[in-house]
DNA sequence: GAGTGGTCTAGACCACGCT
DNA sequence: GCGTGGTCTAGACCACTCT
């Protein structure tokens, strides 16, 4: 990190100033600064649960007003990257807050309890990708890639049979890691370990009849009703991250979502 | 419409403006605002597609800061109530735009086809709302509500069965007006008829089989998997409007949504 | 060129959480 | 009391659309 150098006063202080944004670029600062931030969060300057300097620091700090920080701080919030509390100050988001664990887990159960199901990973394995598997990530037709099979069970109860890809190069030595994906907060780990935050994704649900394999694993009928999760996890940068098609049995659980 | 007497300038501006928010509410401005615009829109003052007067006009008409009024608007774009183009103005959202009638029908067609499925209603029924439905949709026990069954078709092909109620207190006519429901748009129609703008809703899916009524309006056999939407649909003043559940073949359907 | 929204500035005061 | 974020003000200049 580059020395405070703002004692100087005789330059520009824009010079000197240890983080400042490219003034002739056409786009917005706030757009730059957003995305400065996102950077040293990424790059572990500041880690989850830390506080930020306060919206006026980080105008000084930047050169930029206050009123610029707060629209950019807005977006930040928006995206679930950092958590606002009036009075105290501004945290990176941690993985552990009330509803991260959530944001893209919509499945709850029917009593309203708050549970998450844990997860074993049946089997995994890498090599190259599929025409459909290429397409779906926008990766090159012969990229690598590595396939997981999870179960998950609320209690003792298998619920969610997971099946997803990721790319080899963006998550090199994923498939060592099996005990970590027992527990929940996966993206959190790739946020971590790799320092991919996803941010948002595409889901296109249907019913479907299990097959021999979900049924063996879900302890069900062949052709029972389930509900099937087909996701696009994307990064911030709008890269294609992970492919996933989870098939849940809804008897006491259902997926939520909002529409706004 | 009040006359502008903004020329006399002896007394204290905001006794004569023609729209003024209460000084002593505890509620921000811009949200006084923005719930103002909305009351004029439903109101008919403007329609959809009319354009608005100019942040600036509007900032002197309520006698507030230019970024009160950018604040209050941003959150009516967002609401997808206004819709803003630069250089051109701002304008009351169409029921039109691309988009909007898909805004709360997230069922799309495997091919990518945006087509949107006709309606026609099998049955409908006024009477006293049962426990359950009283309750999902916040009203006295013995609240009067009605009932309509309507099957979607893209094409000549019988796809969704949708089974919503509504307070007969919010809709008192509803159920003279089967020929409009048969074409998308009831949320239009609420809004248009009744004044009544659904801003959101919350939606629970799962996957379930389909019942003796199910198989036969959708030509399926019975025990076929479908997907089951719970909808509840919101005003904006956060009041439960609607009470929707529907089943849909997704054999050639899906349902889309995106995880922000 | 006139009018619109988009961005940015540089302050003000208030509400909230902590100590 | 102090520092924080929440709201609000009153301007400035730029980019876009239309005539």
């Amino acid at each position: 990190m580059a020395e405070d150098s703002r004692a100087a006063v005789s330059v520009r202080p824009s010079e000197l100033r240890p983080w400042t944004l490219a003034a002739d670029s056409g786009r917005p600062r706030y757009a730059q600064l957003r995305d400065s931030i996102v950077r040293r969060i990424t790059a572990g300057e500041w880690r989850s649960g830390d506080m930020l300097p306060s919206e006026l620091a980080v105008a000084a700090e930047y050169g930029v007003a206050p009123g610029t920080v707060r629209k950019a701080f807005d977006q930040l919030v928006a995206n679930g990257v950092i958590l606002r509390q009036h009075g105290r100050g501004t945290f990176v988001a941690t993985f552990d807050w009330p509803g991260a664990l959530t944001r893209f887990f919509r499945m709850a159960a029917d009593d309203g309890s708050r549970e998450m199901p844990v997860g074993q990973v049946v089997r995994h394995e890498a090599g190259p990708a599929t025409r459909h598997e290429a397409e779906r990530l926008s990766l090159p037709n012969d990229a690598r890639v590595i396939r997981f099979v999870r179960l998950r069970m609320f209690g003792s109860v298998p619920t969610i049979v997971e099946r997803f890809v990721v790319p080899y190069a963006l998550f090199p030595d994923l498939g060592k890691h099996r005990p970590t994906m027992a527990r929940p907060g996966l993206y959190e780990y790739y946020g971590r370990k790799y320092g991919i935050l996803i941010t948002h994704a595409r889901e296109n649900l249907r019913a479907v009849a299990a097959d021999e394999e979900d049924a063996e694993l879900l302890g069900l009928d062949c052709g029972a009703p389930l509900l099937e999760i087909d996701r696009l996890a994307m990064s911030m940068q709008e890269r294609a991250v992970e492919w996933r098609i989870s098939r849940c049995n809804t008897a006491k659980h259902h997926y939520r979502t909002e529409l706004t």
